[in-house]
DNA sequence: AATGAATGAGATTTCATTCAT
DNA sequence: CATGAATGAAATCTCATTCAT
C-alpha cells in the first residue's frame, strides 16, 4: 500500500522537523540557549539557516517543542504508577524510569533546568508551567501515599520540591557530562536509595 | 577622629563597588545573566555605564563577585557545625542557617543556579569550583555521620547530591519570586522536616 | 551559455566583495585605519554594517585584503624584468610601472604605508613580510646589476631601502592628494631621473 | 645666587612638561597614536591621568609638542650647512647629524612618519606643515647647488622627495626597532653612501 | 598643582530573522 | 520548500576629557 504524495510529504516534514530538534538540542547542550546560534544549529543539522524557520516560528520555540517532547514523556511515566500493593517498589520504578529519560536526553534536560532558572520571564508560560504541573503530579503522588497510610502526614508542597530537587541533582554529574551515562542497575540504585530515604524518613 | 581623605576615598570605592554590585544583582534577577545589559545596572545604579568598568572589568566578573559573597557566606554557615552530642539538632541549623542565606541572597543565588547549570565552559574556574566545595563539604559532614554511627554507610556521593537538590528547590518558589520570603519559624520548619527525612530515611 | 545561478550567485559575490573593498579602500584614505568606522565604510558601500562580515571577518582584514591585492602587483611588476642588454632602460621602465601601480591604487598604497609605521605589531605577519619581500626583491635586482658590473659593488642592504624610500616619497604628493595623479610622461621623466641618479651614482 | 620661588617653580614645570614628553614618546613608540592611551602615559610619566591635562590641552598636542621638537633640531642641523668649498662633504655631515638626530629621537620620528601618512587631515595644519618646511630646506640646498654648478640642473621638486625618503627608509630598521641604532661610524658611512650616489647621479 | 573617579559618546562585532531567487 | 545574503538592532567595552576635592 503505497502512501500517498502527501502522505510521504508530511512524513518528510516530520523527519525534517526531528532532524532539527535534535541538532538544535545538541546545540543547546554544548552552549546553552543564549550562546547558541541559529547558524550552529543549521549547520548541525545539515540544512541552510532559513530552513528553520520553515519548521520553527523562533529559536524559542525550539526550546519548547525539545522540552514538551520531554514534559511528554516524564508525564508518560509519572502517570502510569500501577496501583498494586508494593507502593515503595512502584515508586522507585517510577524513579528509576524517571532517571532513564532524564539520562535519555540528557541536553535537553539541561537547557530545561536552565530556562528554569536563568530565562526569567522569557519562557513563563511555557516551560514553566510544564515543570509545575510535574511538581503538582509528585504532590499528588505523595498525597495518596499519605492516604494510604505509606507515609506520615507532612508538608507535601515542601516535599514534593524537595524530591525533584533530589532528582536533578542525583543526575547533574550526568547533565554536566562530569560523569557518564549510568547503567540500568546504577538507575535502580540511586532511585532505590532515593525512595528508600524518603519512605523511611517519612515512615508513619 | 577625622578621616584622612585617603581613607574616605576608599571608603566611598567601597561603597560604590557595593552599590554597584546590588543593583547589578537585581537585574541579573529580572532578566537572567546573557538578558541583563550593562546599561540597565547602569541605570539601576544611578551611574553611567563607564562607570562600572572602573570597578569591575567585564560583565562576568560582576557574577563572580557576587557568588564570592554568597559562596563565602555559605562556607562560613557549613564550617561552624559545633560538635556537640546532637548532631541532628546541628544539621538542622545548619540548614536553616543555609535557607536564611539563600532567602537573603535570592536574587545573586537564583543567578548562580543558573550559572552552574547554562553557563556551559564560560564561568568554568569561578562559580563551579564554588559549587564543588560545598558539595564536597556536605560529603564530608555526611561521613562524620556515618562514622558516628548517626546513619547507616551510604553512597555519600549521591546523597550529598541529594541534599543539595533538596535544599536549592526547597527554596525554590522564593528564588522564583513565586512565594514571599520565608520568616525564620517557617524556615526551621523546613530545615527540620529536611534533616528529619534525611537522618530517618538513612537510620542505622 | 547561461551561467547556472550557482555560478551567478559566486559572480555576484565576488562582485559585492570588490564594492566593499574598494568602499573601505577610500574610508580608509580619508580617515586612516584607526578613523575609519566600519559605519562609514557601510554608508560609502551602500549596505549594511552587518553585510560587511558576510565578506570580512574584521576590519583589519579588509586592509589585509586591499594589501594582498597591491603586493601582488608590485610583486608581478618587480618580477618581469626582461634581461636584454638595456639594464638601464628595463629598470626604468620597472620604475614607471611601480609608480603606475602606486598612482592606480594610491588610496590603498597610503593606507600601507601607514600601516606599516603605525600599526606597530597589529600588522605584523601581514603587511610586514610583504614590504619586506619587495625590499629582497630590489636587493636582488642590485645585486644582479652589481654582477653584471653596470654599478659598482656597495652596500645593497642600504641602497635597497634608499630605492624604496626614492620611490615612495616621490609619489608623496600624489599619495597625499595635494598634486594630482601623474600622466604616463611625468612617470617616465620621474622613473628616469631615479634611475638616472641611481645607475650614474653607482657607476662603477 | 639663589632663584626665586617663581623661577624655581617654572622650572618645575618645564621639567614636568619633559617628563611627561618623554613619556609620550615612548608609549607612542610602542603603541602607535591612536592605540596609546592617555592611561598609559600617565602610568610610564608616573603621575595622574588629569596632570597630563595641565599641561597639554590635549592628546594630539602632545604629538604636535614632540614634533615642534625634533624639527626644531632637524631645522637647525639643516640651517647650519657651512658654505666653505667642499659641499659634498659639508653635506654629508649634515646628513649624518640628520641621521644622528633620527637615531637619537626614533621613537618621535616614527610617530611622525606615521602621522605624516596617516592621520588624514588629523594633523594637517600641525605636523605636515613642518615637514614640507624641511623639504623647502632640501630643495633650496639642491637649488644652491646647483646654482654652484656642483650638479646637474634637475626637478629638484621631485629630488628633494627622494632624498627625503632616501634617508627616511635608509633608518627604517632602526625607527622600526629591527636593527640597533647605529654608531657614529655607521651613520657616516651611510650619509657618505647617500650623499655619493646623489652628487655622482647628478653630476654635472 | 595634582588627583583619579565619573562620564558618555562611540566602535566593533554578533545574530535572529526576513525574503527574493 | 530550500537557500543564504542582507539586515539592523543591540551589546560590551574603551578612552579622552572634565571637575570636585
Amino acid at each position: 500500500m503505497p502512501s500517498s504524495g502527501q502522505e510521504r510529504r508530511a512524513r518528510r516534514a516530520q523527519e525534517r522537523r526531528q532532524m532539527i530538534l535534535e541538532a538544535a538540542a545538541r546545540v543547546f547542550a554544548r552552549k546553552g540557549f543564549e550562546k547558541a546560534t541559529t547558524r550552529e544549529i543549521a549547520q548541525e543539522a545539515d540544512i541552510s539557516e532559513g530552513t528553520i524557520y520553515n519548521y520553527f516560528s523562533s529559536k524559542k520555540q525550539l526550546v519548547v517543542a525539545l522540552a514538551e517532547v520531554v514534559q511528554a514523556k516524564l508525564t508518560a511515566v509519572m502517570s502510569e504508577l500501577p496501583s498494586n500493593g508494593d507502593d515503595r517498589a512502584n515508586m522507585a520504578r517510577a524513579i528509576e524510569q524517571v532517571l532513564a529519560v532524564i539520562a535519555d536526553s540528557a541536553v535537553v534536560i539541561r537547557g530545561l533546568v536552565t530556562a528554569l532558572w536563568d530565562q526569567g520571564p522569557r519562557f513563563d508560560g511555557y516551560l514553566i508551567p510544564g515543570a509545575h504541573r510535574l511538581i503538582a503530579r509528585v504532590e499528588e503522588c505523595l498525597e495518596e501515599q499519605v492516604s494510604a497510610g505509606v507515609i506520615r502526614p507532612c508538608d507535601v508542597h515542601t516535599v514534593a520540591r524537595m524530591v525533584m530537587g533530589m532528582v536533578v541533582y542525583v543526575t547533574m554529574p550526568y547533565l554536566q557530562g562530569i560523569e557518564p551515562m549510568p547503567s540500568a542497575e546504577q538507575r535502580c540504585g540511586k532511585a532505590e536509595l532515593l525512595v528508600g530515604v524518603l519512605f523511611d524518613g517519612l515512615r508513619v
